[in-house]
DNA sequence: AACTCTACGGTTTTT
DNA sequence: CCGTAGAGTT
């Protein structure tokens, strides 16, 4: 049994499996077997005789959870231990605690939408200007105050604007509890409040957990770390894993001196480095190594392979985004003609904006690929009437669900009405939901047709309550029918809309079936929690594109990551008015790190892109290359110039396969209005005659001289490749036409006659496909279920 | 109450 | 550029 549980490990991994009493923290740099120890550690645990109960695993993502789950039942089998995230576990705790502090066991979760609508209520209740306080600024703040443990008196009242956050603050607070609704960030201050003030809860729990692990732990914030400190109180068995150089959260609230200063937490915690990458090539880890040296709030690790060096990483540089995403199309193409199957490859981006012309570059390249996150199918406004239907089914308080359907679809309960009933139901002292769900306290100047309506309406939803208890896809069901949901959409103009509907309908008979006992709570609560990444399927043979932020925890074969340029990669923050310059070289250094991330994705090819331009709110912005890339070794990179003509494009005035309306984009960035504060502007702004000039010396393949100085700009070099190397590759920078050019019509070459199989749906045939791009649908006759719209970016389609 | 038109503003990153 | 929200219109 042991055996299988050390078998293959390097030493300090096999110390950290084994160390199994008393506070550990596991360091471990990217690659190097974190997941690995941590599920056989727990393996080690229960080999050891502990009652897997008693075991609690914190991980960042429900999809990280199920994988540990099932790899520890691979080693041992039997009863799994209690793997969840932060959040899901706080949700799971205050559904059985939560009446200890007048929560009611169906309370809601309200995610960022629900509660930035709830805080412009709020606000609008208030009689506030909405350019001065913005619903989502208001959000922003009160999060943070929320992240900090700090209740609405605790807030500070400086300032007007402070006395102001304070109110709607306190108001929010209202409108919650009498929604029996929590937002996210209540999640985990609900959680810690009830920990710390009820001693006999706190103590049950304490006992509970005799081993806790938390992954990921330099990205927790303060109420998640107060969360481990008490829950780990009894035992001290708390094993944390991270890496600070992959702390990437600063921004909504995780401290990454929760990581820093576990040692001083815990006195007596033993610290295991785990630096041995089996991951990347050595130049991939050796870019990646050079980058993070350059922060310098950081503890000091050395992550080294015996990996084979492989190729060096290419920096491709475009005109546009536009050609960077046919470049993002082409080194796919590439890479899937030499071996690599789409699924090995990911593309990453800073801001999910970027994604969009990517997307329309694989979409013509035929290339299959599924975006990860964006706007996440649980986001989409048709899915969200249909959740709040349920989420009002399942607690009848919910003020945010009641106020989002209640004239969806139109039925005469408009603007004026809800406002009658706000207002009687403050002189009553009630909440709106209460109000609404008791006919005898509506007002009396309800009118007869207005009555009608409300009546219709309050009956349509009790009598779903009846059918509360059944499956989740029966209640869906009946609410479509009993609303006439579906109808009320135009099946040309909103035909993805019902396609998503129905989407909805199959993931809950999903649900159904994967938790036989689930219940309607359970659903909506899994559905809340839902990360980005845990929709994604990685078996599916597509390209994967998402945010830098979401690749935390992922590899892949071959990733690219764009828009390495200096505002986008590091990202351009909004001046804040408390900007001291600590703040910002923080922020700078967390942009670092979070590149950091994407490039150690990587496994074995690793390609990088800038646009020289780039287009936003629809026109184009010069933007220079990103700092980052004077940090990684030049040895490191194959420059790839695509976007500076050579001589004989410009004598014969062409260039580089563009279009010739494109003048104007060759002022480099004179006109950048982003970055004007750094002093080395002037150098990169001019035309990089100086930048030849000095470049020269080091020239063509500086290999030998350069390996030792990694800080040597890397990309001055790539400038002067001689012009005549660059028409060649040009090609493959230009859009594909090939195929006859139909392809937009089809994008995953389904067409009309084709056998294709749904995972609901079973067997059909494609009757027809219309529309190009992201809103291809296709019109598919099921043997089982007879004729469905499916939209094809959304239906899991395969070919037969 | 519902529809149409216009103006504005939005892009970090996510549970 | 795009979608949404608010105002204005019927």
């Amino acid at each position: 049994m042991t055996d299988a549980i050390l078998e293959g490990l390097n030493e300090q991994q096999k110390e950290a499996v084994c160390c199994l009493e008393g506070p550990l923290l596991v360091l471990a740099g990217p690659g190097t077997g974190k997941t690995r120890v941590i599920t056989r550690r727990i393996a080690n645990l229960m080999a050891h005789g502990v009652d897997p109960r008693r075991i609690l695993g914190v991980t960042f993502t429900n999809k990280a959870a199920g994988e540990m789950r099932s790899r520890v039942q691979a080693l041992v089998g039997g009863a799994s231990p209690l793997l969840c995230t932060f959040h899901s576990f706080c949700a799971r705790f205050l559904r059985i605690e939560g009446p200890n502090i007048g929560l009611s066991p169906d309370y809601t979760i309200y995610d960022e939408e629900d509660s930035a609508n709830a805080m412009k209520n709020v606000a609008k209740a208030m009689g506030l200007d909405e350019k001065q306080f913005p619903a989502r600024s208001l959000r922003r703040w009160i999060s943070n105050l929320k992240n900090r443990g700090i209740g609405p008196d605790g807030a500070p009242s400086h300032t007007f604007r402070d006395r102001i956050i304070q109110e709607v603050y306190a108001e929010y607070e209202k409108l919650l509890r009498r929604s029996q609704a929590l937002d996210f960030d209540d999640l985990l201050l609900r959680a810690v409040r009830l920990l710390e003030e009820n001693t006999a809860v706190r103590e049950r729990y304490q006992d509970r957990y005799r081993y806790i692990l938390v992954d990921e732990y330099q990205d927790t914030n303060a109420c998640q770390y107060h969360l481990m400190k008490i829950l780990g109180d009894r035992w001290r068995n708390v094993c944390a894993t991270g890496d600070p150089d992959q702390s990437i959260y600063g921004w909504r609230g995780a401290d990454i001196r929760n990581i820093l200063n576990f040692e001083k937490d815990y006195p007596d915690a033993k610290v295991i480095r785990l630096e041995e990458n089996y991951r990347s090539t050595g130049t991939i880890l050796r870019c990646a190594s050079s980058l993070i040296r350059h922060n310098r709030s950081r503890k000091e690790k050395d992550v080294w392979t015996r990996n084979p060096a492989g190729r060096k990483a290419r920096l491709a540089v475009l005109a546009d985004d536009s050609l960077e995403a046919y470049e993002v199309a082409a080194t796919a193409e590439g890479w899937m003609r030499s071996g690599f199957r789409a699924g090995d490859i990911a593309v990453f981006y800073r801001t999910n904006a970027q994604s969009r012309p990517i997307e329309a570059a694989l979409v013509e390249s035929a290339i299959p690929y599924r975006i990860v996150g964006a706007t996440m199918f649980y986001e989409r406004k048709e899915i969200k009437d249909i959740l709040a239907y349920l989420r009002l089914v399942a607690n009848p308080s919910d003020e945010e669900s009641l106020r989002r359907v209640i004239n969806v679809p139109r039925r005469g309960l408009g603007e004026a009405v809800v406002k009658m009933l706000e207002d009687e139901a403050r002189r009553k002292g009630i909440g709106l939901a209460a109000l609404v769900f008791d006919r005898s306290a509506w007002p009396a100047s309800l009118g007869g047709r207005r009555r009608e309506a409300l009546e219709g309406f309050a009956d349509l939803i009790s009598k779903a309550r009846e059918k509360a208890g059944g499956k989740v896809e029966t209640l869906v069901r009946h609410i479509l029918d009993a609303t006439g949901y579906l109808e009320s959409l135009d099946e040309r103009e909103e035909a993805d809309r019902i396609a998503n509907v129905e989407e909805l309908v199959n993931a809950a008979a999903q649900f159904d079936a994967d938790n036989p006992d689930g219940g309607l709570t359970r659903y909506l609560e899994e559905v809340a929690l839902l990360t980005g990444v845990d929709r994604w399927d990685p078996s599916e043979d597509r390209v994967t594109l998402m945010t830098l932020h979401m690749a935390k925890g992922l590899e892949f074969p071959a990733v690219i990551i764009t828009g390495l340029e200096d505002g986008l990669l590091p990202l351009q923050r909004i001046p804040d008015d408390r900007d001291d310059e600590d703040a910002e070289r923080a922020a700078l250094e967390e942009e670092r790190r979070l590149f950091f991330v994407g490039i150690t994705r990587a496994k074995r090819e690793l390609v990088l892109m800038r646009a020289k331009a780039r287009r936003r709110y629809g026109d184009y912005r010069t933007s220079m290359p990103s700092r980052f890339l004077d940090e990684i070794p030049r040895a490191c990179l194959q420059i790839d110039d695509k976007a500076t003509p050579s001589w004989a494009e410009l004598h014969s005035g062409r260039r580089g396969g563009e279009p010739d309306d494109r003048d104007g984009f060759e002022t480099y960035g004179r006109g950048c209005a982003r970055r004007c504060r750094s002093d080395t502007d002037g150098e990169f702004a001019g035309d990089g005659a100086a930048r030849r000039r000095r470049s020269q010396e080091g020239s063509e393949d500086g290999e030998g001289d350069h390996s030792a100085d990694d800080r040597e700009p890397a990309e001055q070099a790539a400038a002067d490749d001689p012009p005549a190397k660059q028409p060649a590759r040009r090609a493959a920078g230009r859009p594909v036409e090939t195929d006859g050019g139909e392809s937009q019509e089809s994008p995953f070459d389904i067409e009309p006659g084709d056998r294709v199989s749904h995972h609901k749906f079973g067997v059909g045939v494609v009757e027809s496909v219309t529309g190009s791009g992201l809103s291809a649908k296709a019109t598919v006759r099921f043997r089982a279920v007879g004729r469905k719209i499916l939209l094809l970016s959304m239906a899991r389609l395969k070919k037969e």
